[in-house]
DNA sequence: TTATTTTTGTGTAAATTAAACACAAATATG
DNA sequence: CATATTTGTGTTTAATTTACACAAAAATAA
């Protein structure tokens, strides 16, 4: 005899992390509108579709409850405890992405879509367990930019080494001796040092570098781990 | 207008790992009893109800399918794709677990739960994509234990210094300098160094040794990150 | 009994890596 | 044109890792 197994349903959440070296690093948001919690902010996300895969969703909802598309997506966490959504049974698969500088800018101008960057450091008050969501994925990011290069998902393409610098700072909360920082990425040697100069900034105006994708991968598949 | 939701089954599955130091790692398969994939070998699971945890459905599956208890469960990924099963879409939670010898070795006496160890290098053709979901815990517990104590979840309460030394070789796939090994994994300062010694072994007894869960969590608790 | 083999305990020297810090060069600003 | 700021390129010292030597405690063989 078959057992009937009552319905779970099951949602993804994203926590999108964007990055600007004089603000820090921002998740994006948005305000409830239905109960329970309306009015709160909330991680974005929804219910997953029969035939899509968990990857398809995420960018969908993201897609159609922010407007934005990420360039880096990964699995998180999944969370399932019976009671995190007082309606009903909900297991969420919970993912994190990254948006580059010109993604978040321009979506940081314009509100219209309910969505809205908060820094990390300055969260608001969240919709039922997306505070702990949001703090397992922090840590994730800190720890995982320590051994991937994923840092550069958060820069844009071309960036003067004092980004990369400040970025490792910021998410690592301490000071990372400058010097030594960029001798110890530079003999990681996927940098590519371009010939164009930063301009515009106050002091000596420094090279733009780029992450050699081709090189990393050469490497990883050498066996040869990055950790910074 | 409210949307339907075709329903999307979840299920949860778990990698069982066990240790012999002779043997080396094992998981724990059971043998399929219905279709699909009736008769081949697959990672023990199933549905989860509508009122336990994710945990406690591992918990209750492992014991119904296997008639073992883990003593250390973590989750793993979440398996989503929309194929992944035949018949229908079902999204699964993977975890991990770790048994200690003694459990092991009882269950890889008797065989009447048609639950059998494998070792992880000579593993059978397995259903779904299980093979994917062992490869991933696999690599996971290789990373593990080497910025968590996990390995004593593997050994005895009392262990010679030898046996996680083997242990760390064994999960690394490569060895290891005995004496280097011993000094850094006493400097952390985790082990506690026991009055008896290993009687029975072939050469010198050494003394037995006991992961110290208190200081882990002391030094965990001051920042300090453990590290092998 | 005694020699041999195996395994454990302890230590030391060399090599590598990380941390601390000095100073010159390029630009913007007063 | 002096000053402040930031970048580029070191060097020196400290800490850690790696490689390896050798004695001690048991089991086994002669």
């Amino acid at each position: 005899m078959a057992k009937e197994y009552p319905r779970i349903d099951i949602t993804v959440d994203a926590v999108v992390f964007g990055y600007k070296p004089d603000e820090g690093i921002s998740v994006l948001l948005i305000k409830r509108k239905k109960d329970p919690f309306k009015g709160t902010w909330a991680i974005p996300g929804g219910f997953v579709e029969v035939d899509e895969s968990l990857e398809h969703a995420v960018s969908r909802e993201l897609k159609e409850e922010t407007g934005i598309e990420v360039n880096y997506l990964e699995q998180l966490y999944t969370f399932g405890e019976p009671k995190r959504d007082p309606r009903k049974r909900i297991v969420s698969v919970a993912y994190y992405a990254l948006v580059k500088p010109d993604i978040y800018e321009v979506h940081a101008a314009d509100d219209a879509e309910g969505a809205e960057w908060f820094n990390i450091e300055k969260l608001p008050k969240l919709a039922f367990d997306h505070k702990y969501i949001l703090e397992m994925a922090i840590f994730r990011l800190r720890n995982k930019i320590s051994y991937e290069p994923v840092g550069f998902e958060l820069l844009d393409k071309h960036f003067p080494f004092s980004e990369l610098h400040k970025l490792y700072e910021t998410l690592y909360g301490k000071e990372i001796d400058r010097r030594n920082f960029k001798k110890k990425f530079l003999s990681l040697g996927i940098l590519k040092e371009l010939k164009e100069k930063n301009s515009g900034g106050k002091g000596r105006p420094g090279l733009l570098y780029q992450f050699d994708k081709d090189k990393y991968f050469q490497l990883k598949k050498k066996g040869i781990v990055f950790e910074i």
